[in-house]
DNA sequence: ATAGGGTTAG
C-alpha cells in the first residue's frame, strides 16, 4: 500500500489541493478508502467528499454521500469542507443542489464561505472560479432571510463579519441593526467590523457599553487600535485587559507585539517575549514571526535573528519579515543572504518579500544585486512586479545617483508610471542636487496626485536647497491654496514602559519646563563644537509657523530632549518617527551622540540611523 | 453527530 493511502487525514488534504486528479486515480482513492473502512465515519465521508468537490469533482463527491435517506447532516459536512478549503466558491454550487431544505447550519457555513472568498478578494488573491464576492455575500445573506434563518445568532454574527470582510462597515452596521438581540458574539463581531473600517471610536463605544467581555472580545477592541496604528492605545487596552483577568492568548500577544512594532516599544516587547516564556507558550509560526517583525523593528536586529533562527517553522511572512527587517536597519548584504537562503529553503517569495529585497539592495547601494532580483522576480519566481517594484528600481538607480539609469528605466516600462515611480525619482533628484530633473518629476507626481503632501515638502527642500526663498513660500502658498495638508510628524520614546508621543512644537508634556532647559543646553553645547542650524532645508511645518510666527522643533528633537533627561546614561536613546528625518535633525542628533556620549538609535520611515560617535549608521545616505 | 466573534510580512 502506498503510504499516502494509509490513512485518509494525509491522503484527503493532498488530494484537495491538486487541480485535477485523474478520475481512475479518484476511483482507486475511493475503493482504497472503502474496503479499508476508512469512510465508516461521516466526517471522514465528507472531508473525502469535500476533497473529490475541491479537486474539481463536485458531482463524484455529492454521489459518494449516503443517498437514502438523505441527511442534511452529511451535505451540511460537505458545505461546512467547502467554506474552509480553498475554492470556497464551490459550497455555493453543493448549496444549490442540497437534496433538502437548508437549516441554520447550512446557512452559517454558506455564510463562511462568502466571507472566506471576501477576504481573499480584500487581500487580492484571486480564488479559481470566483465570481464575485459581493453578489455571493449578499446572495448568502438572501439565502439566509428566505429560508426564515436570519435570526440565527451563528449566521447573524457571520453575516456581520462577512459585510466587514468585503469591507463593507454600512452594510455590517445595516445588518448588526437589524439584531434584535444580538450576543456577545455578534457585538464582537461588530466592534470588529468598526475597527476595520477605520471607525475605532464607535468600536471602542460599542465595546465599552457592552455587559460581558470575553477574551475574544477585548482582543477585537486590541487589534482594532493596532489595526488603525492606534498603539499607544492598544498598549493601554491591553494593561485593562489584564487587570480585567481576561484570559490572555496567542491572539492578543501577536496584537500586542504588533503595537511594540508599530511604536518602537522595545522594553514592552521584550515583556511579551519574557511572558511567552515563562508560561511555556508554544512557538507558533504567527507569534515567532510577530517576535521577529517587533525585534527588527525596534533596531534589535539581532535578537530578531535569534528568534528567527530558533523557529522551528518558518513561512514567507516569517522570512519576509526577517529580510525586510535586515533591509530596515540598513544590512543590505545580510539581507540579500537570507533572501539568498530562502530561495534555497524553497520558500516561494510574494511581492512583498522582493519590495523587501529590493529596499535593502537600495539602501546598501547594491544596485547591480538588486537588479538581479528584480530580473529573477517574473524569470525565476513568477511574480509579476507591481508599481511599487518599479518604484524600487528606481529609488535603487536613484539613489546611487545613476540618474540616467532611473530615467532610461521609467522610460523603458511597459506600465504606466505611477506617483511611487515619480517620488522616487524626486527623491534621487533632491539627494543628488538636480533641480532640472526634481522639477520635472514633480510636475508628472502633481499631474496624478495633486495633493501629494511629501511632493510639495519635496520640492520645498530642493528650492531650499538652492537658496530659492521665493520658490519656498509660492510652495507654501500652492500648498495652502490646494488645501494640502502635511502629515503631522511624531516622535514616540519609551522611559519606563510608558510611551511617550511628542508633536512638532508640542509643549503639552508634564515636564515640558525641564525639555526647554534640557534643548538650550544641548544648543549651548553644540554651539560650542561648532555646529549652526540647517537653514539649508528649511522646517516646513505650516500650521504651527504660522501659529507661532517662528519655526519650531520637530519632535524628535524633543523626543530626544526627553531621553537625555529621563533615561540613565548607560542606556542607548530609542526613538521612533513616523516621517523621515530630515537633513538638519539627523546632523543635530549625530553630533548630540558625540557631544553627550551617547548612542541614539532613531528610526523614521524607512529606515534607522544608528547614531555614535558623532556618525550614523546610515553614512548620511537615506 | 455538523456552527459564530479576535491573530503575522511592504
Amino acid at each position: 500500500m502506498p503510504p499516502l493511502l494509509r490513512d485518509p487525514a494525509t491522503v484527503l488534504p493532498s488530494l484537495a489541493a491538486a487541480p485535477h486528479p485523474h478520475p481512475h486515480l479518484l476511483r482507486a482513492l475511493h475503493a482504497h478508502l472503502l474496503v479499508s473502512a476508512r469512510l465508516a465515519s461521516l466526517s471522514h465521508l465528507a472531508a473525502f467528499a469535500a476533497a473529490l468537490a475541491s479537486s474539481g469533482h463536485l458531482a463524484y463527491a455529492r454521489l459518494v454521500l449516503p443517498r437514502r435517506p438523505a441527511t442534511l447532516l452529511a451535505h451540511n459536512a460537505l458545505l461546512r469542507a467547502l467554506a474552509r478549503g480553498a475554492r470556497p466558491g464551490l459550497a455555493f454550487a453543493a448549496f444549490r443542489d442540497l437534496p433538502l431544505p437548508p437549516d441554520h447550519y447550512s446557512l452559517s457555513f454558506l455564510v463562511r464561505a462568502a466571507t472566506a472568498l471576501a477576504a481573499a478578494a480584500a487581500a487580492e488573491r484571486p480564488v479559481p472560479g470566483q465570481v464575485n464576492a459581493r453578489l455571493l455575500a449578499v446572495s448568502s445573506h438572501g439565502a439566509a432571510v428566505r429560508r426564515g434563518h436570519a435570526a440565527d445568532p451563528h449566521v447573524q454574527s457571520g453575516v456581520v463579519s462577512m459585510y466587514a470582510a468585503l469591507g463593507d462597515v454600512a452594510d455590517a452596521r445595516a445588518a448588526f441593526a437589524e439584531i434584535a438581540c444580538p450576543d456577545l458574539v455578534c457585538v464582537t463581531a461588530m466592534v470588529g467590523a468598526l475597527a476595520a473600517g477605520g471607525d475605532v471610536d464607535a468600536a471602542r463605544d460599542l465595546f465599552d457599553g457592552m455587559p460581558l467581555r470575553d477574551h475574544v472580545a477585548w482582543n477585537a477592541m486590541v487589534a482594532g487600535y493596532v489595526h488603525v496604528g492606534k498603539s499607544r492605545e492598544a498598549l493601554t487596552l491591553f494593561d485593562e485587559m489584564q487587570r480585567a483577568g481576561a484570559a490572555v492568548g496567542e491572539a492578543t500577544l501577536v496584537s500586542v507585539l504588533t503595537a511594540c512594532a508599530q511604536i518602537g516599544a522595545l522594553n514592552r516587547g521584550n515583556w511579551v517575549h519574557w511572558y511567552m516564556r515563562s508560561r511555556r507558550m508554544r512557538m507558533s509560526v504567527t507569534l515567532g514571526t510577530a517576535l521577529v517583525d517587533m525585534y527588527s523593528k525596534c533596531g534589535a536586529v539581532v535578537t530578531a535573528m535569534e528568534v528567527f533562527e530558533g523557529m522551528g517553522e518558518r513561512n514567507v511572512y516569517t522570512w519576509t519579515s526577517a529580510v525586510s527587517g535586515l533591509a530596515m536597519n540598513g544590512m543590505g548584504l545580510e539581507c540579500l543572504e537570507l533572501f539568498k537562503r530562502m530561495e534555497s529553503a524553497g520558500i516561494q517569495p510574494n511581492g512583498v518579500t522582493f519590495v523587501a529585497v529590493l529596499r535593502g539592495c537600495s539602501m546598501a547601494g547594491l544596485v547591480d544585486e538588486g537588479q538581479a532580483c528584480f530580473d529573477s522576480m517574473k524569470d525565476k519566481h513568477g511574480v509579476d512586479p507591481w508599481l511599487e517594484h518599479y518604484g524600487c528600481m528606481v529609488d535603487l538607480y536613484g539613489r546611487a545617483g545613476r540618474l540616467d539609469d532611473a530615467i532610461n528605466f521609467i522610460n523603458d516600462m511597459p506600465v504606466e508610471p505611477h506617483e511611487g515611480v515619480w517620488g522616487a525619482l524626486l527623491n534621487a533628484s533632491r539627494i543628488h542636487n538636480n533641480v532640472e530633473l526634481g522639477k520635472h518629476a514633480l510636475d508628472k507626481l502633481l499631474a496624478i496626485e495633486s495633493q501629494n503632501d511629501a511632493a510639495h515638502v519635496l520640492l520645498s527642500n530642493i528650492y531650499a536647497e538652492s537658496q530659492n526663498w521665493k520658490g519656498v513660500s509660492k510652495v507654501r502658498g500652492v500648498m495652502k491654496a490646494k488645501g494640502v495638508k502635511k502629515v503631522p510628524g511624531w516622535s514616540a520614546i519609551e522611559v519606563g514602559g510608558k510611551i511617550h508621543e511628542f508633536f512638532v512644537g508640542g509643549r503639552s508634556h508634564p515636564r515640558h519646563k525641564e525639555i526647554e532647559l534640557m534643548l538650550a543646553e544641548m544648543g549651548r553645547r553644540l554651539r560650542l563644537q561648532g555646529y549652526a542650524a540647517n537653514t539649508k532645508e528649511v522646517l516646513f511645518d505650516i500650521e504651527e509657523e504660522e501659529k507661532e510666527g517662528a519655526i519650531s522643533l520637530h519632535s524628535e528633537k524633543l523626543a530626544l530632549a526627553f531621553g537625555l533627561i529621563a533615561l540613565p546614561e548607560s542606556e542607548e536613546i530609542r526613538i521612533v518617527k513616523n516621517l523621515r528625518v530630515c537633513k538638519d535633525c539627523h546632523d543635530y542628533t549625530k553630533l548630540i551622540s558625540k557631544v553627550f556620549n551617547r548612542e541614539i538609535i532613531m528610526r523614521d520611515r524607512n529606515r534607522f540611523h544608528h547614531f555614535k560617535d558623532g556618525t550614523c549608521s546610515c553614512k548620511d545616505y537615506w
